[in-house]
DNA sequence: CGAAACGTTGACCGTTTTCAATTACAGTGG
DNA sequence: CCACTGTAATTGAAAACGGTCAACGTTTCG
């Protein structure tokens, strides 16, 4: 939240405005002139792209903390509808104003750049780690990921719920996926951390047990 | 291509300079002093981050006509290593002169912006379509994405072996999928190009089969 | 205190992966 | 113009894997 707030305080802090949403309300439409970029503080909103035989796309689900149409502030009107999935919090920037503070302020500019760069290689490195078929491996690269240290020690500070649904498999297989790794010896656990062992000694082991 | 290309444009053209790796070539390392970014023109560069006990994670694979490394921009040093998987060509820009032309031309600084923007943009949207377990309706997700017009027409520019993987399947599983959605008439396939036909008409006979 | 959410494990079942085999082409050299 | 070769497109069958359902103990929180 806040590298988020870093790049919209750099808009005239007048011009942020909050806003509530209800369920199923819509923030734009697709086809509409751009107007403003929103930021989520609550809730969750969903994008969607509508084809020409009415069929539709989810292009994107933005939720709590996240910034969302983007993109928008570089095209005239917006390429897909935004609709609360949730009751929500946003704020939304006015397009104009952000652009008028951008071209003459280039920190404000180079700002988002940042912000942006970083969603890019968080999301870049989020979709490697799907990119693994293996469930084991995907977790395992989660968990690498994910945590510090030498050995290297994951905090947990979220339950295994979420954790699951982020590293796209269901909550069920992820415990049956943690007790195969602490019977290999890749992983130990303890409450509130993870300790993952080293390739050499677990490697040895797993080879011969299975 | 064209969009990578335009704010690199930016930059000093005469700082932009084409190098070749061979494959195993380390571009960067962990922890070196950020010096440039680069744009993958040809090949594969793989990017990886150690761990404490020498155990490795992959970040992202650089495919042709990517840029990476655009956060290490707003970092002191690389927070991973750059190696290339195959023999490769990348154009490299100066992070200096790349700062030092932002600080100025405020144009060249939302010229990046807009480019992670749409980045941003399809990563979401990509993720998005790996998200959904079913591989029909993944298949359909992605190919509602790719298609344009009314109906929408999916043009066929790759071979299904490619986009298989990109779909995140593998090669046969896709064809199994592409004639059973043929056979529930969700999609009519010919040489080339692949239409999606509209949900009511199809989905009426697909309840009936399954 | 009780309901709801979390953590954990087992069994069963459907979908995908794998491995294997076959067909369809496009390009090549004779 | 054809046999020849390699890659893409298909389809089949068996095995592996994760989803779903079910059951139960444990926390959490109003």
């Amino acid at each position: 939240m806040a590298s988020i707030q870093s790049w919209l305080d750099l808009a005239d802090t007048a011009t942020l405005q909050g806003r509530r949403y209800k369920a199923h309300d819509v923030l734009f439409r697709q086809g509409e002139a751009v107007s403003q970029m929103f930021m989520l503080e609550a809730g969750r909103v969903q994008l969607v792209r509508y084809l020409g035989d009415g069929s539709s796309v989810t292009l994107h689900v933005a939720r709590s903390g996240e910034t969302f149409a983007e993109a928008s502030l570089f095209a005239a009107s917006y390429h897909c509808d935004a609709v609360a999935e949730t009751d929500c919090l946003v704020h939304t920037v006015s397009k104009a104003e952000l652009l008028a503070t951008m071209s003459t302020n280039s920190e404000a500019t180079l700002a988002l750049a940042k912000h942006l760069a970083f969603q890019v290689r968080d999301l870049r490195a989020k979709f490697e780690v799907h990119n693994i078929r293996s469930l084991p491996d995907r977790l395992m690269a989660w968990m690498r990921m994910h945590a510090q240290g030498n050995p290297p020690v994951l905090m947990l500070d979220r339950n295994w719920t979420d954790i699951a649904a982020e590293v796209g498999f269901t909550r069920e297989a992820i415990y049956r996926a943690l007790s195969l790794l602490e019977k290999r010896e890749q992983i130990r656990r303890t409450k509130g951390t993870i300790i993952l062992v080293g390739e050499e000694k677990a490697s040895k082991l797993a080879r011969m047990q299975l």
